[in-house]
DNA sequence: ATGTGC
């Protein structure tokens, strides 16, 4: 049962391995996520799950958790191997961004690229024949580019809170899913460590993690261009992905890896956060990625009206920010009611000892699709 | 989530 000394989580342990919880009654977790996550417990080779406050059911298993086994089980990391957040600098003032104009430039984002995608793969090694022309494109569902500001910083955040900032959710598009689906018969009963089938999946995943992140690169770079301003890596942090550590093999899915710096998105209507993770032992390094699912995307049809005029005011944003999503199916569900509290996420991750918060972003304009490449 | 499924 509660274990105060291991962590600031309560945890249980019934007929499979130790799953920690780091969320109070606060957070709102359908019973189908805990349900999952009981059932990943129960998974040979499974020792420890840490579970966090964004907790929500997935495909094939829970996503914000992470969890330690001495197999490996690609499902757990899903089809969007390397996804995560990034954060980056633009050496342009809040002051000087002109909204208006912004928008206009930061629609380039849902252009083609122009090519210049495979000297940067071959820059690092990267297969150029597998998904290329995808590379520097954000893709569907949760994914976004935003250009934040710093509404607050606290002590000891030595951000320029006069700059403006990107903030980038994407990761290895058509890529991982080729990788996940090219495994063989039996892959998700777990793959053993030191068997070629692991060898393949690992290799195949590195690739996947390093193309995600270039991805988030070229992403940022695409959108600095854009608003004609420099941009520089804060801090980048994968939230879909596995990794050799000492006890076992960790597959963090929607769970954040530890970095200095952590992006903890909202949803598109409200704040993102900044946090540092306090090196609690049972979080295993990992921490919340953002708000979490709330509602599925297919039940946000009928909770969301479309109408032109709900759609015109879903495309404004409280910060008197813009989002470009010319997808109205993408618009609905992605809307900030399908989102739980960033904030309520972020107070659990505080209260339990898992992470602090060193700075508030607010959105000012979210990228999310455009009806076609043609601007 | 997906160079996307009926």
């Amino acid at each position: 049962m509660g274990n105060p000394a291991m962590d600031g989580g309560r945890s249980a342990s019934q007929t499979g391995a130790t799953i920690t919880q780091f969320y109070t009654s606060e957070a709102w977790i359908e019973g189908r996520a805990e349900d999952q996550l009981h059932h990943v417990s129960t998974w040979a080779g499974v020792k420890r799950i840490a579970a966090f406050p964004d907790l929500h059911p997935g495909k094939y298993g829970p996503v914000g958790c992470a969890v330690l086994a001495d197999r490996i089980y690609p499902q757990l990391i899903g089809n969007d191997i390397g996804c995560g957040m990034s954060l980056f600098q633009l050496d342009l003032p809040a002051r000087k961004l002109k909204l208006e104009k912004a928008v206009r430039r930061i629609r380039s984002l849902g252009d083609p690229m122009d090519g210049s995608q495979f000297a940067r793969l071959e820059q690092l090694g990267l297969p150029v024949d597998r998904s290329a022309n995808a590379l520097g494109t954000i893709g569907g569902g949760n994914h976004f580019c935003e250009v934040q500001t710093i509404a607050e910083v606290q002590e000891g955040c030595d951000l320029d809170h006069s700059l403006t900032y990107l903030l980038v959710h994407s990761g290895s598009r058509g890529l991982g899913e080729a990788t996940l689906n090219a495994l063989p018969q039996g892959a998700f009963d777990g793959l053993m460590p030191g068997g070629v089938d692991a060898a393949y999946y690992i290799a195949a995943h590195d690739i996947a993690v390093q193309w995600a992140r270039l991805n988030r690169q070229i992403i940022a770079e695409r959108a600095a261009d854009a608003l004609r301003a420099d941009v520089r890596l804060i801090s980048d942090v994968p939230h879909n992905i596995l990794s050799d550590i000492q006890g076992g093999w960790l597959h963090r899915k929607g769970a954040a890896m530890a970095a200095d710096i952590v992006p903890v998105a909202g949803s598109r209507a409200t704040s993102s956060y900044l946090v540092a993770p306090l090196g609690l032992p049972g979080a295993m390094a990992s921490l919340a990625h953002g708000a979490g699912r709330r509602y599925d995307r297919s039940s946000m049809h009928g909770r969301v009206r479309g109408k032109r005029s709900d759609i015109a005011a879903m495309e404004r944003t409280p910060f008197g920010g813009r989002v470009i999503c010319e997808d109205k199916d993408m618009l609905i569900e992605e809307a900030p009611q399908a989102y739980k509290s960033a904030e309520t996420v972020l107070s659990d991750l505080e209260s339990l000892g898992v992470a602090r918060r060193i700075a508030t972003l607010n959105p000012l304009i979210t990228f999310k699709k455009t009806r076609r490449g043609d601007m």
